[in-house]
DNA sequence: AACAACTGTTTACAATTTCTTAACACTATC
DNA sequence: GATAGTGTTAAGAAATTGTAAACAGTTGTT
């Protein structure tokens, strides 16, 4: 799955800049140019993170980040500072507000990277047991793994990706377009058939009857 | 057996008055000077105990010590922080990075003591036996040593770090990303080659079934 | 100081696996 | 029974990983 980044300084240039990095790295980004903006937009999209400048006009990022650490359905939102490195106690106050990491300006892209990153690994770690199970089928996203009657069976990385979003709601119809921005990106463009392709090795593997094909509409797994 | 200290302080004199005080209670005491020498004396030396000043120049200590935090070989160690009096907002933003406590400035010895004593009491009742073993391989972390069927294996510190990381989660496949975060340092850059050469090295010495490559994903101990 | 031994990294290329597409066959549905 | 949507196969492209060799840096030794 794609991550969402809200992204809220009031320098353009900023903006453009690591939001090209993070598209880059298949991100999905979104941006405010003030802290009022930023609270619009993150009730709107629900990031899993957002990078919060501390500096800007209308509503400062500190202020920003408590109004945002209020809202209920923002609660696992990470949140992470943009600050200069000369304002010591931004940092301090910043994560006495609920912030969860800062980054000091100027910003160096690969730093930046490494710790959008790290924090979201956070999230990864929040998200329960990470085996399902289906018709003896276990999958665990952990491991990278898939055991079907007890017996391991290899699937590459798409593959396992396919497999995972579809077994991430059992029964759910997935459409073609819900397939390609998980499993490819918002940004990538493949034919039609490639999906086929994919579901017909899973098919192969796990045997014709796990995957339903609903004509029009996209696959699921058959809870018949 | 002795514990072991890393204290950090940007000021030597501050290292040595402290230092001197915890070597006649008989611990042993590293010494560091920022945060980014910290992160590289905790790793080699896995101290049970972090002294950390939490102004420093390059690295501040909140900054550390979350660092720190994100290691999972240090994931026992306790950490305190050492915060002037007047830095209220340290001392919350400390203890949210993961500190276990903090020490007002200016240090009183018998202070120090006791609460050092009283930090390391906690470790008393948490000491495991820290030696994995998989497959016919035991790993000692404390003894930074390897044992195949009995027969000592030797690795230089990365190969250790590496293999270390792989058995941290049995059968996990982690990804280069998670590997040069933890292995390297999230702002250290390597080539994609240079893990491919310590993977490699691993499997001269294991053998070719221990280690597992998920291709376009990472790599993981094959429970096989 | 010279030397050997080791470590960590990169380079350049080989080997392998995975992904995608093209071409064509099939099938449910209107 | 026409048609839009899906299934299947094989083959080439693309991406990823494996490996050997070379290099600089370190450490330890004589």
């Amino acid at each position: 799955m794609s991550y969402k980044i809200l992204l809220v300084d009031d320098e353009p240039d900023i903006l453009e800049i690591i939001g090209y990095n993070l598209k880059k790295e298949g991100y999905e980004i979104f941006t405010a140019e003030d802290g009022i903006i930023a609270i619009e937009q993150a009730k709107k999209h629900q990031p899993h993170l957002i990078i919060l400048d501390v500096m800007m006009p209308n509503m400062d990022g500190i202020e920003a980040c408590s109004e945002i650490r209020e809202i209920p359905e923002l609660s696992k939102t990470l949140i992470t500072f943009l600050t200069a490195r000369s304002e010591d106690y931004s940092q301090i106050a910043g994560l006495d507000a609920g912030a969860d990491d800062y980054i000091t300006k100027p910003v160096k892209p690969k730093i930046l990277l490494s710790k959008v990153k790290s924090l979201l690994r956070r999230l990864e770690g929040k998200k329960e047991v990470s085996i399902l199970s289906f018709k003896g089928i276990e999958l665990d996203s952990n491991k990278y793994k898939v055991l079907k009657d007890g017996v391991e069976l290899k699937f590459a990385r798409k593959e396992f990706e396919l497999l995972q979003l579809l077994f991430s709601e059992i029964g759910k119809v997935f459409t073609r377009d819900e397939i390609m921005n998980t499993v490819w990106g918002a940004d990538v463009f493949i034919g039609d058939r490639t999906i086929d392709v994919h579901i017909r090795k899973l098919r192969e593997k796990l045997g014709d009857d796990i995957i339903e094909t609903i004509k029009g509409v996209g696959y699921r797994l058959n809870e018949k």
